[in-house]
RNA sequence: GGGAGCAUAGCUCAGCUGGUUCAGAGCAUCUGCCUUACAAGCAGAGGGUCAGGGGUUCGAAUCCCUUUGCUCCCA
């Protein structure tokens, strides 16, 4: 078979992912085995895949397969989310392209569109998962909008506000006026910009001449003031106190008030009140009865109740507003500032603090558990750090505002009557009959029930995501949900930590008496290298698909992945995906130089036997480390260290021990051995890269129906009790081999140069025919002698303890050779100085450990004896 | 303004309860090699006052304080 020398990915990766689907892989079933389950963080029905997804569900395929390979019933249970804003908005968006408006559609037309839309799009970012090689169970795939978990949202709805969790009221809401709908406060984005603060004078009521300036960064609400408050102790103003100012241009009479929420030291320390405007001024207001009024329409335009600049722009009227003050002389000056501004998260448009009705959860009693849940670890986050955030924000919770002014979501089941009072019930006919029952004497119809025209927010359904993909709603006790839930990861961003994380976690103790994961792995935000988050309008995010097809989904995967410490943020560079790629290559040579190799009957020799030996301990030991790794959810250290065990100790060491001499096979013996060892090691390898590592897998050995790595079970390896000291011993014996071959680099001899050495060990017991064996081949000697004298004409090098002789053409000056054992001896005796004084300080002897006396007793000796060696070298020379 | 976190080689990061097996890894760099698996490679090498200062301790990258710089969250 022709087997080309660089590694083909892109028929591969497409070839194992139709098999693994066609074969069922994927699919998970209750049985009796114990189940390892992950749901995944619904994305954006309409979205496309981008880095956060890749790195975000790498990672989840990385789990979920090793959970399959360890034996678990592997559950990842995909799905999307109907995204309310972001979908209308881009839906909205199209519509106007074809020159529709919103305005001129009814409900259910729009919503016919959005269908249409999601229908087109909606299957796209769950393909491109594919792609990358996410093994899903996709007949379980879900969408937060289909039927059942509409329900499920509906139902939940109805409870809550059944136990009074629910209510309707007026409240200062953060406002978005391009998407026309309030937002919740975690979907408002503060951004310090520059700004200007307006000095404006304000006329005192009955007095000629005199003024209070107030500072403002929004001049345009001036026409909706009805206070000016100042600190009580503010000493400037005491005098101004109870009196009244005018306000410009409209000439509204308004107290001048005293409150201790004012900052003394900004502005003039005179706060203009605007309570229908800003929430801190709402309060105010509240607090000393002041008049509400709402100057801006919910577009963001100017009212007319304002009296001026009626229908303008509230940034147009801003300058107006300046401008004309400037005129009348009433601005006294302004200054640039730069101030926290808040932006939607959606539609990027300045969010306007509004008056509103809206429906809002009582968030402080449903928390409780699942604060408590996260102080006890019974729910963990990693990293640890972010439980101290979680904290945090869960004892200054405050109300969720769950409803939307948009067409695109769950319909709020709150039905209301003629007669003003509301009815919440799951359809319109039982709210109808709830209705009858209530007022038996309004006659009512189903027409007499208007539905409230409001969406609920979209995290109002993922919050259930955990319980609903398992139908835990419609049917309490159905197998699934018995079986799966709790499931045990969750992978996310931080940035959802709230919004998401925290909510499901409440709904799981509500509905289910439990919390929906076990832990919550909060990865990174991918950002350029440049330490910017990566976005869209940035244009600095590399499309995903592009690079699966430039390195190949492992590739890529591994990318993702070197560069993705816990926690932390990653600063994602396209040279990773290289690495990734360069990796499977070797790989697939490895491949290639195994599948080389011959029949032959000869027996192993002894390199061979090492090789084996050491290779099998090797893997033993590292599995046990990757286990830790993968504990601590260290995944990306995990995969370093598969990393280096086949690049270094496999490819490097192992591969160039077996290595026959030229035109030589190996025994069947040995090459099934080698076979073994391949197959764990692509096993350890294949939740990272899972294409490759298949395809080789297949290409090893023919394999029966069924026999894939992907479900193969990931062998228990243990290190034998006799290869143990190998362990120890073999990187003294590596560090050897080369510093010999450095020796050779320094005096520019080839490799293949064939070199004389002799060795003087302090210990010759640990020189075993595999030992001697080994240096031999990998450092190109003639056969070794051993020897207690000194060969003259040789360059020495000492190594640990063992004296080295290599017969080189040149021997190295005597001079250079001395300066570099003084150096050396400087440096031994430095150091065993400082050892002994440790060990001669008595209160070191006292609070030392043991075994760290123990262990600085023997820096003490093998100190002690290299200069012994050191120095009767010197003497030689 | 309140809270959290970070600062270790050119870059990205490890360093768990303090103890030269603790100053490390990968990439990048440099030197020499197209050695018949791999130049997407091989063999070597160099590189850090562990942000600055102070303290605790027999001993500090590790604990405490402080200064500086950066990031995130909340108002």
């Amino acid at each position: 078979m022709e087997i080309n020398k660089n590694y083909q990915p892109a028929d591969t990766e497409n070839k194992w992912y139709q098999h693994w689907k066609n074969q069922g892989y994927f699919q998970s079933k209750p049985d009796n085995r114990e189940p390892y389950t992950i749901v995944i963080p619904p994305p954006n029905v309409t979205g496309i895949l981008h880095m956060g997804h890749m790195l975000n569900n790498t990672l989840q395929d990385v789990l979920i397969r090793r959970k399959r390979m360890q034996g678990y019933n592997a559950c990842w249970v995909p799905g999307t989310d109907h995204a309310s804003i972001a979908t209308e908005a881009k839906v909205v968006a199209l519509l106007s392209e074809k020159g529709i408006s919103k305005k001129d559609l009814s409900r259910e037309e729009f919503l016919k569109h959005a269908w249409e839309w999601t229908d087109k799009y909606g299957g796209i970012i769950l393909k491109q998962l594919e792609k990358l090689g996410c093994s899903c169970d996709w007949n379980r795939t879900r969408f937060t909008l289909e039927e059942n978990l509409s329900d499920a949202v509906i139902q939940v709805f109805v409870d809550l506000y059944e136990k009074g969790l629910i209510y309707r009221g007026v409240r200062m809401v953060n406002w978005d006026p391009k998407g026309l709908t309030a937002v919740s406060d975690e979907e408002v984005i503060r951004k310090e910009i520059n700004g200007k603060l307006f000095y404006v004078n304000y006329p005192i009521a009955g007095e000629n001449q005199t003024w209070i300036t107030v500072a403002t960064t929004r001049p345009e609400t001036i026409l909706g003031d009805s206070g000016i408050a100042v600190h009580p102790n503010d000493e400037r103003y005491q005098h101004l106190i109870g009196k009244k100012a005018i306000v410009p241009f409209i000439h509204r009479e308004i107290p001048i008030i005293a409150d201790e929420n004012i900052d003394i030291s900004f502005g003039t320390g005179c706060l203009k009140v605007t309570p229908a405007h800003d929430l801190l001024d709402y309060e105010i207001g509240l607090k000393h009865n002041l008049e509400i009024i709402n100057t801006l329409n919910e577009d963001g335009t100017i009212a007319p109740i304002a009296g001026r600049y009626i229908g303008e722009d509230r940034f147009v009227a801003r300058k107006k507003m300046a401008a004309d003050l400037a005129t009348e002389g009433l601005l006294v000056k302004t200054e640039d500032i730069v101030h926290s501004v808040g932006f939607s998260e959606r539609t990027d448009a300045v969010i306007e603090p509004r008056l509103s009705q809206q429906w809002f959860v009582n968030m402080k009693s449903i928390s409780g558990k699942a604060k408590e849940a996260v102080e006890n670890d019974v729910v963990n986050l990693i990293p640890n750090k972010f439980k101290n955030t979680y904290r945090h924000w869960m004892e200054n919770i405050k109300d969720w505002c769950i409803s939307r002014q948009l067409w695109w979501g769950h319909r709020i089941p709150a039905y209301y009557l003629p007669n003003g009072n509301t009815i919440v019930a799951i359809t319109p006919e039982l709210a109808l009959s709830n209705a009858q029952q209530l007022f038996p004497d309004l006659n009512l119809s189903a027409n007499d029930l208007q539905q409230d025209e409001d969406v609920l927010d979209t995290w109002f359904s993922s919050w259930l995501w955990p319980i609903s993909v398992f139908d835990g709603f419609k049917d309490p006790n159905n197998p699934d949900i018995n079986y799966y839930y709790p499931t045990n990861d969750l992978i996310t961003a931080p940035e959802i930590l709230f919004f998401w994380v925290a909510r499901m976690i409440m709904a799981g103790y509500e509905y289910r008496q439990a919390p929906p994961f076990k832990n919550v792995y909060l990865t990174g935000i991918v950002r350029d290298k440049l330490g910017r988050k990566m976005s869209k309008s940035l244009g600095n995010s590399p499309d995903p698909i592009e690079l699966i097809d430039k390195y190949s989904a492992d590739g890529v995967r591994f990318g993702m992945l070197i560069c993705s410490p816990a926690g932390n943020d990653l600063l994602f560079d396209e040279s990773y995906c290289e690495q990734g790629r360069n990796f499977a290559n070797k790989i697939w040579n490895a491949f290639r130089l195994i599948h080389s190799w011959q029949e032959m009957d000869c027996p192993m020799d002894p390199v061979q036997q090492l090789a084996i030996q050491w290779m099998g301990a090797k893997i033993a030991n590292t599995t046990i480390e990757l286990q830790d790794h993968f504990n601590k959810f260290r995944i990306s250290e995990a995969q370093m260290v598969i990393y280096k065990l086949i690049w270094d100790d496999f490819c490097s060491w192992f591969l160039e021990m077996i290595k026959p001499p030229q035109g030589h096979g190996l025994s069947p013996e040995l090459l099934i051995k080698i076979q073994h060892i391949f197959e764990s090691l692509l096993q350890l390898l294949h939740p990272f890269m899972p294409f490759l590592t298949e395809e080789i897998w297949h290409l090893l050995s023919p394999r029966k129906e069924g026999e894939d790595l992907m479900v193969s079970q990931l062998r228990t390896l243990t290190v034998k009790s006799e290869n143990k000291p190998l362990l120890v011993f073999f990187p003294h014996i590596q560090q050897a081999i080369t510093e010999l071959r450095s020796l050779r680099n320094q005096h520019q001899i080839s490799p293949k140069q064939t070199l004389q050495l002799w060795i003087n060990p302090l210990n010759l017991q640990e020189y075993t025919p595999g030992i001697i064996a080994l240096i031999q081949k990998m450092g190109n000697f003639s056969p070794i002698e051993f020897t207690k004298e000194k060969i003259n004409g040789a360059t020495y090098k000492l190594i640990d303890q063992d004296e080295f002789y290599i017969l080189l053409e040149s021997v190295i000056d005597p001079e250079i050779e001395k300066q570099k054992l003084t150096e050396e001896l400087n440096y031994q005796e430095g150091f065993l100085i400082s050892v002994r004084k440790k060990l001669e300080n008595e209160k070191f002897r006292l609070n030392a450990k043991p075994e760290i006396i123990a262990a600085e007793e023997k820096k003490q000796q093998d100190s002690e004896s290299r200069i012994r060696v050191i120095k009767d070298r010197l003497k030689e020379l």
